[in-house]
DNA sequence: TGTACATCAGTGAACGCGCGTTCACTGATGTAC
DNA sequence: TGTACATCAGTGAACGCGCGTTCACTGATGTAC
């Protein structure tokens, strides 16, 4: 829950974690164009300038919650896999991990995937998407046997199947039978990743 | 190409057809956000005004945009299949095809799975969504021999391969090595391909 | 412990912009007789 | 073939809006001595 500025107060303590917090917020109401600076500060009880002592810009404002996206998916992805000693149950639980984190925030996904890569990424934001990748490509390599870059088509394939799920899920794609409860979602998930082999 | 209404004229012929033509030249240099009505009348040619004579607003714009796109990814599954008997290698190649599709009119792919879905759809727009997902259905049905609903997950699996990869394709996810050509795409796409199984 | 001063974070007015949409209008087109 | 009239497509001015961004400012905070 991003904190309003306390009544009286003149600093808010944590404007720039407020905003990170806030943004998805109104993307989820208005959508990604719906999304203004303006709005996140009126919503946080503060002037419409503030904003820009922490974020030069709107853009650098949504590469920094893409970046946050992708430490937060690294951090489920790394979850998932946990315990497990079969490299292709650690492929699989990071796909259905992709997933739930996609349904799960929604808005993240959405900028991490839709925000122009112009170089003007902060580099420990770059780094974080790097990371979930290459966890990716790891796993597909221990989990198929491939190395030495012929495990890349495998890791590209499992990576489609995840996301377009993901993507289909979130647009509202799929029929509703198969996304009426999160136990069906669930299945559908494990179904679509069991129809594919590396 | 656009056709501008030519000077000195009053009416511009078909301006419903040009705009349709003209917006996702727009969308290609500024966006799905930088899209607006006005853009594209003063592409044209014609006072911001017009296009309200063909569209209701740019919502509807949008919907018709996406319903263009839905026919012409049909056309050109039913192309990419045409001859074929194995329904393994229709079904392949519609995947190949909805692949090409979204490399070769990215606008098209972005408004068709990005517009919402709020009942203000035209009835023929929502009719070429749903046969281009028949058309998939029925092919899958056929490629694994699964019917009565259970060719379901497996038609989604094999949408969501094929959904995801156009996804990262367009958002420049993939690695350089496999987009630098386009034998390079397409032998991506079809090592995806052969990686799953109904 | 107290004070001077630099730095930082938030303010509110202002600028300029392009947009969606409406409206009364006018010029062009087509059709009935 | 000609004419009257209805309909259609485009015009241009106008309204109201929210936005991104800048700027000179002021209140709060922290640090050196």
């Amino acid at each position: 829950m991003p904190t309003k500025k306390p009544r009286g107060q003149y600093h808010h303590g944590d404007l720039r974690a407020a905003l990170l917090e806030v943004a998805p917020a109104v993307i989820a109401e208005r959508g990604l164009h719906g999304l203004s600076l303006r709005e996140c500060a009126r919503r946080l009880g503060v002037s419409h300038a503030a904003p820009y002592r922490h974020f030069a810009d709107k853009e650098t404002l949504l590469t920094a919650l893409a970046g946050e996206g992708f430490r937060r998916l690294v951090r489920a992805g790394r979850e998932a896999m946990r315990g497990l000693a079969d490299p292709r149950d650690r492929l699989r639980a990071y796909g259905l991990a992709y997933v739930r984190f996609a349904l799960e925030h929604p808005e993240h996904h959405r900028v991490m995937f839709s925000c122009e890569d112009d170089g003007r990424i902060a580099p420990e934001d770059r780094a974080a998407g790097d990371e979930a990748f290459e966890l990716l490509r790891e796993t597909t390599e221990e989990a198929t046997g491939l190395s030495g870059g012929a495990e890349m088509p495998a890791t590209l394939s499992f990576w489609s199947l995840a996301h377009g799920l993901s993507m289909l899920l979130l647009d509202g794609r799929i029929p509703a039978e198969h996304t009426a409860t999160p136990e069906a979602v669930e299945a559908l998930a494990a179904s679509v990743f069991d129809r594919w082999r590396g």
